[in-house]
DNA sequence: GCCAACGTTGGC
DNA sequence: GCCAACGTTGGC
């Protein structure tokens, strides 16, 4: 297991959920279709769960630049990545619940944005891959660890990460800015990240991208930036 | 450094 | 189970 990396995401969060799975997910929805629904003979898939939807690209956020967390600099930026043996890093320290749930809907062999976050410049800075599912994330134990959950047991751990690793840098970086506009004028007039979680969903460290919404961004690269100059 | 957005906690 | 208080994320 690659050395330290940074997730982003929550910091000390002790949280405590649930006990394990499932938590709302961010728009609250979810609990409608709520509890026992017994179906009698027919199956009918609920219509709360077209089973974990199939995401197939990610966007997993990162902070690039040093920031002290009791007294552990967090940084870990795609050069970070890219630095450790075999380009591979397993990505711990994720303590949020609806993250943790995309991560475990992860498939190896999954392409993902490397986005920097938190930073002078915001937006994506790379691709990298999922190399190893979701598996415990041992930092929860370590109460050494900043990303240290009291209330983890050994026995039903709460927290889960993923190995990825480095591909490569896009051929341009893609500004925060820049997608913001996209994403503005595909709300007003359609387009493809007219619902990007980026936007919609602004907090979260680990996000599902959409094919048309990773293709689409992905098309950015070869395009002249929007965005007059940084 | 400010602060809006939003997830989590805990009283009731 | 509601909801106010609190804590965190992350852009600006």
């Amino acid at each position: 297991m690659p050395p330290k990396k940074k997730a982003r995401v929550s910091k000390t969060a002790s949280n405590s959920g649930k006990d394990d799975d499932q938590q709302p997910v961010a728009s609250g929805k979810t609990t409608s279709g709520g509890g026992k629904r017994k179906p009698a003979a027919s199956v009918e898939k609920s219509s709360e769960s077209p089973a974990s939807p199939h995401y197939c690209h990610w966007l997993l956020k990162s902070e690039p630049e040093s920031r002290f967390e009791n007294g552990v600099d967090v940084k870990f930026g795609i050069e970070d990545l890219k630095a450790l043996p075999n380009q591979t890093g397993c990505w711990d320290g994720v303590r949020n619940y609806q993250a943790r749930n995309f991560m475990r809907n992860m498939k190896e062999g999954q392409l993902a944005f490397f986005y920097h976050s938190n930073c002078k410049e915001p937006g994506i800075a790379g691709l990298i891959k999922i190399v190893k599912e979701a598996y415990v994330d041992h930092t929860q134990f370590d109460k050494k660890d900043i990303h240290y959950d009291a209330s983890s047991k050994a026995d039903n751990p709460k927290w889960s990460m993923v190995d990825v690793q480095y591909q490569r840098m896009t051929k341009r970086f893609l500004s925060l800015s820049e997608l913001k506009k996209y994403h503005l004028q595909h709300r007003a007039e359609g387009g493809p990240l007219k619902d990007m979680a980026l936007f919609t969903r602004a907090r979260l460290s680990v996000q599902p991208l959409t094919s048309e919404e990773f293709d689409f961004v992905l098309g950015l690269e070869d395009k002249e930036p929007l965005v007059p100059a940084v």
